[in-house]
RNA sequence: GGCCCCAUCGUCUAGUGGCCUAGGACAUCGCCCUCUCACGGCGCAAACACGGGUUCGACUCCCGUUGGGGCUACCA
């Protein structure tokens, strides 16, 4: 049987971190079990569900690369489906309509917690037969007063509730609307579900979900519950901790192989191993390998990872990726210029937006120096050093990094200085500033012309 | 409050009773490399929350405490 794995976000907001990493691990599971993934939008709260959300989320989805075999199906529009369900939960005795109001609710829960007592539903309406379904009511499940619900969950072993902790809880609003608890049974359950990986913010909801699953005869499908993404404070990753959404992430240059890489290694490992690509995530994926403590989420670690991952990214690629930054700035700029710097610059940027900053010096027709730079190297002390290294370049017969390395070697002994002594004033005069790649790498992409262009200008300033 | 889950360096983790003098990575600090910044290399510092058991032997198993998280809605 293939597995079926699924990814349920409510569209009440951005795709954050945690949800993405949900999401992975559920598609990771299905592809290394040549499965399928499915994806599906639980919008069964019309006040909090907006389009935008689900627009937003399927873009994250999209721009992480985790396809979805499936969907996305919308639990708005199998309204039927629902409905069908609750009537046969009606019908068997296993469900009951409830006409206690908003406030006989709210007494019955606060005197109950007064008394020191879990507030519970007081079960007035259980018992009464089904009343006037044209009467408003909302549908309630007919939970087990005793006994134990246990599963078992594929990473704790054996998870055990007392029935008496159950409530009667509401399956179907007065409006009509479904609630999340029913909803996400019968769609797990008619989509064939039979792996549900989830938060484990959801493992106190199971118990009551295995009810449902159990009324309507549906078999238990096999639960993961993977534990949250913290914040720095150590709580649940929010909007206080700044970016928490995936398209933030994205905005700031990372990779969506670095994020996966990432997002995988809270809560999952492989060994000692740190760098993924998405094929081997793929490959070496295991759910038996998902740690179960919370992980908190650090953003260095994700610099280092998304190093690593721009280091094997080739440099095609890179340029294609970092051009819409640089864009920005440089709007002339074009995929195969950029392609040439890539390498000079993949070593030296954690993000995208630090490649393409570090590009703009390449992109320049006249270098704007930095007051600072300009004052410390290219004083007039700076001159014999300028002026020595364009005729050194004048009479380079190649623009070969190593070729100049030697040239400028040799100058720097004739002068009687060190190569940093002419290195420091070149690197101003080519890029305006003291942070670049090396200038000999910079000096052969640039050409000759264009090098003693910039070092004359410089000169003449 | 009740119920449930979790607990190894600052952070992510390896570790499934002896292989642990607890390993790796990130961050930090130091050194080397060096034309700047990085990369890279080397190194220092840094953890089994606490208390009881079980066992010849516990980071590993059990119980408790503490701490953190979650659920407890006509949210998902």
């Amino acid at each position: 049987m293939t597995v079926r794995t699924r990814f349920a976000p409510s569209p009440t907001g951005m795709l954050h971190l945690g949800g993405a990493r949900t999401a992975l691990f559920n598609w990771l599971w299905a592809r290394n079990q040549g499965g399928k993934f499915i994806l599906r939008i639980e919008d069964t709260d019309k006040e909090r569900s907006t389009l935008e959300s689900v627009d937003e989320i399927l873009a994250s989805l999209k721009w992480l690369g985790l396809e979805w075999d499936e969907g996305p199906f919308f639990q708005s529009q199998r309204t039927a489906l629902y409905d069908q369900k609750v009537e046969h939960l009606l019908r068997e005795g296993k469900a009951y309509r409830c006409y206690c109001t908003k406030e006989e609710l709210d007494a019955s829960r606060a005197a109950l917690e007064a008394a020191g007592k879990k507030p519970m539903y007081n079960r007035a309406c259980r018992d009464k037969g089904l009343g006037d379904p044209l009467q408003p009511h909302v549908v309630r499940i007919k939970a087990p007063l005793t006994g134990i619900t246990s599963f078992t969950d594929s990473l704790r072993g054996v998870v055990e509730f007392n029935n008496a902790e159950l409530d009667d809880f509401v399956i179907r609003r007065t409006d009509g609307g479904v609630m999340y608890n029913f909803v996400v049974v019968v769609d797990d359950a008619e989509m064939g579900i039979a792996h549900v990986i989830r938060g484990d913010d959801h493992l106190a909801n199971t118990p009551k979900q295995i009810l449902l699953y159990k009324a309507l005869g549906y078999g238990i499908p096999r639960f993961t519950h993977v534990s949250m993404i913290l914040g720095p404070d150590k709580k649940r990753l929010s909007k206080r901790h700044g970016a928490e959404s995936v398209m933030a992430y994205r905005d700031m240059g990372y990779l969506p192989d670095a994020m996966l890489n990432c997002f995988a290694r809270m809560g999952w490992g492989f060994g000692n191993q740190e760098i993924f690509t998405r094929q081997e995530l793929i490959e070496k994926f295991s759910l038996d390998k998902i740690t179960m403590s919370p992980a908190v989420f650090d953003i260095a670690k994700l610099d280092s990872i998304n190093m690593q991952h721009m280091k094997i990214t080739p440099d095609a690629e890179l340029a294609r990726l970092a051009l819409p930054f640089l864009r920005k700035t440089r709007p002339d700029a074009t995929a195969e210029k950029l392609a040439a710097i890539v390498p000079l610059l993949k070593e030296r940027s954690r993000t995208l937006v630090e490649l393409a900053a570090g590009a703009e010096w390449f992109f320049t027709k006249d270098v704007v120096y930095q007051p600072d730079a300009a004052a410390k190297f290219l004083a007039e002390k700076a001159r014999p050093a300028l002026e020595a290294s364009i005729a050194a370049i004048d009479a380079a017969p190649v623009m070969g990094h190593n070729e100049l390395k030697g040239a400028f070697t040799d100058l720097a002994a004739k002068l009687g200085m060190g190569l940093k002594d002419i290195a420091q004033p070149v690197r101003v005069a080519l890029t305006g500033g003291t942070v670049s790649p090396g200038i000999f790498e910079m000096m052969e992409v640039l050409g000759k012309e264009e090098t003693v262009r910039r070092l004359t200008a410089a000169l003449n300033r």
